[in-house]
DNA sequence: ATGGTAGACCTTCTA
């Protein structure tokens, strides 16, 4: 079962984008980011065309997340618990029902920019509250995605100039801690178990042409549980769809697991 | 040195 994740930044503006990529990668299941609408705008139809259950959890403007599969889906939380104040559409769960379920995850985790400000301190308890929560999943002992945009480059070897990201919120020592500290759970890294080349990255700026320049970061991540791991069979990063008409900032990234 | 791009949307915010 192919397993795949992608900040869209809009579905509505990257809708065709996105209809040619799955058609092309064919993944099962798809975890998608920044669908920046409302549920009532997401193209649903168009996906549902293509063979997928469509659970969302939109939000006008910013953020909202979405997951899509071939199988059914059950089990659907919308939002991060922990924080019945907190209205950013961010978080989406839900059970894939095959003959050997996975539980997987959509996330957004906060950009916390700029450092300093309660943007920053926002991440650090959203990370809090998603480490929390995860803790709770664990003790399912299921086999589990964590899949999405962490808005965390884990290592400097994750980007192509980590003096320029220094200041960064993406790259500061408290972010990369609690990436850290939600891995140490458990949690397998995809792209380090999958032995990624260093330097894969997943998201390369719209400005100061940093595509052609290949200034990148990686900060979509898949985690898995110790009982997905075990069915982990390979991670590819779509590099190519950042060359697609109308691309995303960022780019897919796709898990193999065993059926 | 402090720009540069993209998207939603009402003018500026977020990334």
């Amino acid at each position: 079962m192919r397993i795949a994740t992608w900040n869209v930044n809009s579905v509505n503006a990257r809708l065709p984008t996105v209809l040619a990529w799955v058609e092309m990668a064919g993944p099962d299941v798809l975890c998608l980011q920044e669908l920046k609408c409302v549920d009532e705008k997401f193209p649903r139809e168009a996906l549902e065309n293509l063979g997928y259950n469509v659970e969302t959890h939109g939000q006008k403007t910013y953020n909202g997340v979405a997951l899509l599969s071939r199988f059914p889906l059950s089990d659907v939380r919308r939002g991060l618990p922990g924080d019945p104040g907190d209205d950013q559409a961010r978080y989406i769960e839900a059970v894939v029902e095959t003959s050997r379920p996975v539980r997987v995850a959509s996330i957004y985790l906060p950009n916390g920019n700029p450092v300093g400000t309660g943007k920053f301190s926002y991440k650090l308890a959203w990370f809090d509250r998603l480490q929390a929560h995860a803790r709770e999943l664990l003790q399912l002992e299921e086999a589990l995605l964590l899949c999405g945009d962490y808005n965390v480059i884990p290592e400097p070897v994750d980007t192509h100039d980590p003096v320029a990201w220094k200041d960064d919120a993406l790259f500061q020592p408290e972010s990369r801690a609690a990436f850290r500290a939600l891995k140490w759970l458990g949690f397998s890294d995809a792209h380090d178990v999958g032995g990624e080349a260093p330097g894969t990255y997943t998201f390369w700026d719209y400005q100061a042409r940093a595509w052609p320049r290949n200034h990148g970061i990686r900060i979509d991540h898949v985690l898995m549980s110790a009982q997905a791991a075990d069915r982990f069979g390979g991670i590819q990063t779509h590099r190519n769809a950042r060359d697609m008409d109308k691309p995303s900032d960022h780019v897919p990234v796709m898990v193999e697991i065993a059926d």
